[in-house]
DNA sequence: AGGCCTCGAGATCG
DNA sequence: CTCGAGGCCT
């Protein structure tokens, strides 16, 4: 499957978006602006720690792919038809010509306080940014999520919290306020 | 069946 | 940003 045209803006987009973030940019950052159908930043994050480099990932064969956890046929093989097109391999000589950095950053701390723990935010944090939150638990060694369930541990919510806090309500999720969630990470 | 990731769309805000 | 629909994985 190649390309097409309704998919066509958004890699354009995604692409200028990878361009102009890879002074910091970490590999799965990079695979996750490639666009690859059923591979958003979770998936890419999985990809990237398991296969180091650009490299490594676009030569990786379906079997390979398949192994890994939480990766099934039919993404697998939205993988490897997509490293499969000639404009993939066309980009990504350009990307690297370009400096783009092609491998994975390894960061995490010896601390794994959240290990083991599934965090949810919602509403607006006062001194985070989303991503900076979720960075932030997951260097401690926690997750975090979109939904709320029973699975979840703790829904972090800021101000004008929405839908998910009265999920948490009802499922008796610990529900933190940003202030408690600085106390946490202290 | 359950969990939740991915993605698109419509509100939010600087 | 949040939400809902759709789909993939276990």
């Amino acid at each position: 499957m190649r390309i097409s045209k309704k998919n066509g803006k958004k890699f354009a987009q995604n692409l200028i978006n990878a361009i102009n973030n890879s002074k910091k940019n970490d590999l799965n950052r990079l695979i996750t602006a490639l666009g690859i159908r059923h591979v958003g930043s979770k998936a890419a994050k999985v990809l990237a720690k398991k296969y180091k480099t650009m490299d490594n990932l676009s030569a990786a064969s379906f079997e390979s792919l398949e192994q890994i956890e939480d990766i099934g046929p039919i993404v697998a093989n939205s993988i490897t038809e997509f490293f499969a097109q000639d404009q993939t391999a066309d980009l990504l000589t350009k990307l690297k010509a370009a400096g783009v950095n092609m491998k994975y950053i390894g960061e995490k701390l010896a601390d794994n306080r959240f290990e083991g723990k599934t965090f949810v935010l919602t509403g607006t944090l006062e001194n985070y940014t989303r991503q900076e939150a979720s960075d932030l638990i997951e260097k401690f060694g926690g997750k975090t999520s979109g939904t709320v369930s029973k699975k979840t541990d703790y829904v972090l919510a800021g101000n004008e919290a929405g839908s998910k806090l009265t999920k948490a309500e009802n499922l008796g999720v610990k529900i933190i306020t940003e202030a408690e969630f600085n106390e946490m990470c202290q």
